[in-house]
RNA sequence: CGGGAUGUAGCGCAGCUGGUAGCGCACCUCGCUUGGGACGAGGGGGUCGCACGUUCGAACCGUGUCAUCCCGACCA
């Protein structure tokens, strides 16, 4: 390719609306565009690099067993309302209508066009296990887009559906797809981690991330790790042991039940300042909206909720915290005069509560009771807390807590999450009735896994690790192209002679190389050279009188004085070594 | 959905005590230059997000609306 036809326009400034590293790397060096707010354009140099990354997906997916295929970006409102998730799934479906008023969607995902297709398929044992994949552009109306590729609204997954004849089976698959993700990344160049996560609106039981750690600001999730052992989660999902602490308010001499006016408390730091103990001997109430529904969460004071757990918990699909005035209501409703500060369990007889397992281990504690400027204190579970719906872990973890395999501190770092993996079960072939013939004639649903790829986050992710304050350097398996070739001065014939020779024979080699044939000074070439992020150049200057070229490696600065000839075998040899040519 | 901000040329921005639009980069032409985003001369490109209003006159003032971005909430 010669970069004067090259489709690519390089801005000397950053655009102003990005805001991480990757977004604005990829503007200013003509990779993409925002066509309108998350939905971008993938010009060449971007869908070249799609195109790589979906290449080693396809791959080691087909290495893997799993058969590609396409399905339809639109699908129709009946399908979801199978399998229940037309009513759940809530905004981020992109729902529209057609011609005649027929309600469509645009697929956020596809579990159930995959289970319709394998219903059809799919008929008997002898077929099982299968697995199914498509490389799409998918569509999530997302609240808040953002972060360029890493959050879109339409952005390119690869989705993957496995379909077993029991547990045992995919959990076969479900190792065979982890192992398969662990090549991929690393073919990309990525460094990823394997991590416990919540399972979310897609549902099932078991879930795991494929987290590439970041120290940029642009990791959505906070991961907690273990170093003495394998144990890593996602912050939603994770669990610890906690370090020894007060829990026993007969310490601080609350021996009997009794209630004390404590005024202007409205927080835990100043109720602990006003009565002079530990936040760890306080009962924290908090006032949720789940469903639409009032939920209260019980948590040791100096702890905080995890939202996705208590959602999971009530068994919700939509959680916000409670206002002010939402709590002032739910007390009239209960006949106090409390506000927020103040709220308890007591009398909340009719709405759900829940208790995180340190609940259990409070004695003598401190407690709101809907009044205001009023607390108990010494209270106990079983005498002085009326029903409690039932104790589950909706603690968030935090760092130097123990972990919960070995007891070893915590630790906590950011992540992109690029893939996960899930096992479903029967989730969706139950409802959508799809199911084989077993070996007596028997019909049963399939059991299913699903395991998705952010192709476009991927090659986003690529980026926040790959790049310096020149621009950035994809690694050669997923960039653009292998290599450029500079010649300094256009107008010299030697110069030109030198450079179309050695693109040519790099070229017949195989090797993607760029010719920089554009009369423009060397700095705007060396410029976009390393902005755009050729792995290797190779520049035409003065020494070619003396029968020298350089060549340099863009991510490590590195530079040697060469031969034409040897800077033509090195390139070859570099893009076999990586294993593309 | 709450809080904050911004919409003027492809990109980055100025103009906003009202008088009919400008700068840098990019783009086209000519000259000159060629090892890290040169220089000179000339040129093309914008109904100033949109609508209504105030005014003799609106990019500028007012109202509404749409869009975009940031923080929060939410999120396979």
């Amino acid at each position: 390719m010669k970069m004067s036809k090259l489709f690519v326009q390089t801005l000397r400034e950053f655009p102003s609306d990005a805001e991480v590293v990757s977004h604005k790397m990829l503007v200013r060096a003509g990779y993409i565009r925002k066509l309108t707010s998350g939905v971008y354009e993938y010009l060449p140099l971007m869908w070249r690099v799609l195109k790589k990354v979906e290449n080693i997906i396809r791959e080691e997916m087909d290495r893997a067993g799993a058969q590609e295929l396409l399905l339809p970006f639109v699908q129709p409102k009946e399908l979801w309302e199978e399998s229940g998730r037309w009513e759940v799934y809530g905004k981020e479906l992109m729902r529209l209508k057609d011609r005649h008023d027929r309600e469509m969607c645009l697929g956020p995902t596809a579990e159930e066009v995959i289970t319709a297709v394998a219903r059809d398929g799919l008929k008997s044992y002898k077929q099982l296990p299968c697995n199914l994949y498509q490389i799409q552009s998918k569509f999530r109306d997302e609240v808040r887009p953002r972060y360029g590729l890493l959050r879109g609204r339409e952005f390119i997954m690869k989705d993957a559906y496995s379909f077993d004849i029991d547990e045992e089976g995919l959990d076969k698959e479900y190792k065979n797809m982890a192992d398969a993700y662990t090549r991929i990344f690393k073919r990309c160049g990525l460094e990823t981690k394997m991590v416990q996560s919540d399972s979310g609106a897609i549902g099932g039981s078991v879930s795991h991330e494929f987290m590439v750690i970041t120290t940029t600001d642009a990791g959505e999730n906070d991961v907690f790790y273990c170093d003495s052992c394998d144990y890593s989660a996602n912050s939603n999902h994770a669990v610890s042991k906690l370090p020894q602490a007060d829990t026993d308010g007969s310490k601080f001499g609350f021996t009997e039940v009794k209630i004390v006016d404590t005024p202007n408390t409205k927080s835990i730091d100043e109720l602990c300042e006003f009565l002079n103990i530990p936040s760890t001997i306080i009962l924290k109430s908090l006032v949720y909206v789940v469903d639409k529904k009032y939920v209260l969460a019980l948590i040791r004071a100096d702890k905080q909720v995890e939202e996705t757990k208590l959602m999971n918990a009530v068994g919700g699909i939509d959680i916000r915290i409670a206002s002010e005035a939402e709590i002032l209501d739910l007390m009239q409703k209960h006949c106090f005069n409390g506000k927020a500060g103040f709220v308890g369990p007591k009398g909340m007889t009719d709405i759900t509560i829940i208790a995180d397992e340190t609940v259990k281990e409070l004695k003598n504690f401190v407690v709101g009771i809907n009044e205001t400027d009023k607390h108990m204190v010494g209270a106990n579970l079983d005498k002085d807390i009326p029903a409690i719906t039932h104790f589950a872990d909706i603690r968030l973890v935090e760092k130097d807590e123990l972990c919960p395999q070995c007891g070893q501190p915590l630790k906590v770092t950011r992540g992109i999450e690029v893939g996960n993996i899930f096992k479903l079960g029967t989730k969706y072939s139950k409802p959508m009735n799809a199911v084989y013939l077993d070996k007596n004639g028997k019909a049963q649903p399939y059991v299913m896994g699903c395991y998705g790829i952010g192709v476009s986050r991927t090659a986003a992710a690529a980026v926040e690790r790959y790049h310096d304050d020149n621009g950035m350097f994809l690694p050669v398996q997923i960039a653009p192209y292998h290599c450029v070739i500079v010649p300094v001065s256009t107008k010299d014939e030697l110069q030109m002679s030198t450079a179309q020779k050695i693109y040519d024979e790099l070229i017949k080699a195989g090797v993607e190389a760029v010719l920089d044939d554009r009369d423009e000074r060397p700095g705007v070439k060396f410029k976009d050279a390393d902005l755009i992020g050729f792995p290797y150049r190779i520049t035409v200057g003065k020494t070619i009188t003396e029968g020298n070229v350089e060549f340099k490696t863009r991510a490590t600065g590195e530079i040697e004085t060469i031969k034409p000839e040897q800077a033509i075998e090195k390139t070859i040899d570099l893009i076999k070594n990586s294993g593309v040519l």
